[in-house]
DNA sequence: TCGTTAACTGTATAAAAATACAGTTAACGG
DNA sequence: CCGTTAACTGTATTTTTATACAGTTAACGA
């Protein structure tokens, strides 16, 4: 994402303030009075500017038609992560499928949502087109399942690690572990697992 | 807090799906379009009872100036369901074990989350201890997983009905289908499986 | 049977809000 | 030195939006 001038953070800090407290976004004449701007189109193209770096979108031909873009609100829900490319990284743009109202606290600090591919997690009752919630901690523990990285491919495994040697298990007999020695190999953990979320997909 | 009728509980709910996934309140006349109103002023009058009883605030002069009263707010969440005694209704207070922070909207209209016991649907990815968002919809279309009450009994299995003959499939080799004959048996229904939610459980 | 309330229809209108267009000034980078 | 960008001023003009006023219908309780 696009860095901010001071100026533009100051003013996208008082809109998440704004909402938080008010209920609902400021208007251009709002944000005007505020910063004592003697044009509302200061207002506006400050909005523009926000809105091209990504940091909130906004609703045309509609009052206070502001909403701040994931992750940079309070709770608005996770993101949805889909197919990630090789060499992408997991959050980029182009893998977003979008969003989903998830209470964070629901487990135990996710993260991200990401969309199951294959059934090499069946048998661990991870199916193709769950949704995983993944927290980023890159400190698993034997046992625990996670997303990795492996020659840039994305993968999700039951985590094992001995000294330098990592395996990483599908649960289910038609595939076989993934073996990584981390002195020669690269490996990238992304995160872990802390939660599966399934929603239609039982027909 | 005075109670809402029926109507105006729908209209609260919808305000607050809406400042959810748009992130602002809606207008009178969004509220009008959505509900099929041919006069704004029934929104108006609307969000002036709901002002009047408390739920929210309204702020005049302003566009969208609609405020949730506190408390109101998130969603108490669903109500978890566990082990259901048999002959007991299934949102008996003995078998609640708490609520948990899940939106609504999440899943299709879940009503309850039900913690899953034994092992019967394990192929279609459901475990022990997996909580299943269900719908109190009494109308399960074949290969639906239902929540069904055999002889006093709940049991989650795939619908298949044949006329008067239902069969409750399980998906795990191990377990029998139960065959109901509805004309000699008894069989409810307590809802439609339309969600999973797995938190923990993987160690 | 009558008053009250919920739940609307129908019509207007003033105020609030978005947003276009035309400039200015100062800082920064090549 | 020149083009670009941030950060504005100033003015106008539609759209949106809130909201008033005047009714109607059906249900409910006293």
């Amino acid at each position: 994402m696009e860095e901010l001038s001071p100026r533009q953070k100051e003013i996208f800090q008082w809109i998440r303030e704004r909402i938080a407290t008010t209920g609902f976004p400021p208007t251009r004449a709002e944000l005007q009075a505020s910063f004592g701007f003697r044009s509302p189109n200061a207002a506006e193209s400050h909005l523009r500017t926000l809105a091209r770096k990504g940091y909130l979108f906004l609703q045309e031909g509609t009052a206070r038609g502001i909403r701040l873009a994931a992750g940079t609100g309070e709770a608005a829900g996770l993101p949805v992560v889909g197919r990630v490319a090789a060499g992408q990284p997991i959050l980029a743009e182009t893998a977003m499928e979008g969003f989903l109202p998830v209470d964070r606290e629901l487990f135990a600090g996710a993260d991200f949502l990401l969309r199951v591919q294959g059934m090499s997690m069946r048998d661990a009752g991870i199916l193709e087109g769950d949704l995983l919630a993944v927290s980023r901690r890159k400190d698993p523990r034997n046992g625990q399942i996670v997303v990795a990285r492996v020659d840039n491919e994305v993968t999700v495994k039951r985590w094992h690690q001995d000294g330098h040697q990592v395996s990483l298990m599908p649960e289910n007999p038609d595939f076989r572990p993934i073996m990584v020695d981390l002195r020669t190999q690269s490996l990238e953990i992304e995160g872990t697992v802390v939660g599966l979320l399934r929603t239609g997909g039982f027909l």
